[in-house]
DNA sequence: CAGTGTTGTGGGCAAAGATC
DNA sequence: GATCTTTGCCCACAACACTG
């Protein structure tokens, strides 16, 4: 970090390449300085580190880079799983935070014939450890409703310590996720449905998303009911409808129900969208829970009906100061003219995101 | 029907900046 | 100095559309 705000190009690089081991390395780094860092790839090169994966790490080594002892060149499947078993026996003892091993295709010819995929690459996989689990009890499920009207179920838990962070809650994706049933009709926890009084199994699935694996049906209460989906808006009232077909139900209420207009707002200032800095998802409620933004437009407007001089006043809100209040109305006027793509992204259309914007 | 890409929903953490 | 909010990063998976 300091090296990258001096300029350095070369170690803000290098912290970019840590930071790409994602939050636990992250975090390690942030607890105990300084960083240690194995090399595991590589970006531009003047010229090739070798025609394998395996040579390509030598020659970093040779380069002075240190790199991870416990990689290996494996020949077939069982040699990886082996791989895989015993790294996983030593993962308490490496001191450092693993969550898995990673295979690659070692000549780098096919890696090139390989590619990619959207996001990923073919020539290469994730095998993780199973997640840690814990048990804890079914609080409540409570229903959010997103900028599109999609009511999504949460679980609401009673906190647990899950792989070394608190989980309370938990998405419970739709109705039939609920009932036991995945979209096809088919069985989901052998068909277990899942109620509130539940105790029941968590864990991090990729050791980040906190997910309701199963119930214990030995603890569900006697006068326990399957949880039954609201048939209508829980904030706006409105009728929730599920068209044929489709997994979500749907607040029909449009622009009149205040969580799909509150929601699409956010969506409006969100970082992909008209990114809006200073006013995030705290500051839209706040400022719809007020009257003072109600619609996008309302945004461009917010300097004359509430800027200096005005009766009532940004600055004068509970948590913002003048200088925030300033840099609001900046960042407001800075985002007059964007691109195209941020405008109709911002929109909040369905099944319009990013890439088709 | 498998593979892929995209959307939309959900979650967490650390750091930074600002106010209280 | 403590606290709050935002930013920016990371990740999973259900659902659905499309392709070959």
């Amino acid at each position: 970090r300091e090296g990258a705000e001096a300029g350095d190009d070369f170690v803000g690089g290098l912290v970019d390449g840590v930071a790409l081991h994602g939050h636990r390395a992250r975090a390690a780094g942030a607890a105990a300085r300084p960083l240690h860092f194995f090399a595991y790839g590589w970006g531009e090169t003047s010229e090739p580190l070798g025609e394998t994966q395996s040579g390509a790490m030598a020659r970093l080594r040779g380069l002075g880079f240190v790199t991870n002892p416990l990689g290996l060149v494996c020949d077939d499947v069982e040699a990886l799983l082996a791989c895989y078993r015993g790294i996983e026996v030593q993962r308490a003892t490496l001191g450092y935070d693993i969550d898995g091993v990673v295979y690659k295709v070692d000549d780098l010819a096919l890696q090139a014939r390989l590619g990619f995929r959207s996001t990923t690459p073919r020539w290469a996989l994730a095998h993780k450890f199973s997640a840690q689990r814990a048990s804890t009890l079914l609080e409540a499920i409570d229903i959010q409703v997103g900028r599109t009207g999609a009511l999504s179920p949460v679980a609401r838990l009673t906190p647990v310590t899950v792989g070394g962070v608190v989980v309370a809650n938990a998405t419970l994706h739709n109705a039939d996720y609920i009932a036991g049933r995945d979209s096809k009709g088919q069985p989901i926890r052998e068909g277990r449905d899942i109620r509130v009084g539940d105790w029941v199994t968590v864990y991090r699935a990729g050791d980040v998303i906190p997910k309701i694996e199963d119930v214990d049906l030995s603890r569900r209460p006697a006068d326990s009911v399957p949880y039954a989906f609201p048939k209508t808006c829980p904030i706006c009232g409105s009728d929730a409808v599920r068209e044929e077909g489709e997994a979500a139900v749907y607040c029909t209420g449009g622009l009149i129900c205040p969580a799909q207009a509150m929601e699409k707002l956010k969506h409006f200032v969100s970082r992909g969208a008209f990114d809006i800095e200073g006013l995030g998802a705290k500051a839209v409620e706040a400022f719809f829970a007020d009257g003072w933004i109600r619609e996008p437009a309302d945004i461009f407007t917010l300097a004359d009906r509430h800027g200096p001089g005005r009766p009532t006043q940004v600055k004068n809100r509970e948590g913002w100061g003048g200088k925030s209040a300033e840099n609001l109305f900046a960042a407001i006027e800075q985002r007059r003219a964007i691109p195209l793509d941020r405008l109709i992204f911002g929109l909040g259309i369905r099944h319009v995101g990013e890439t088709a914007a």
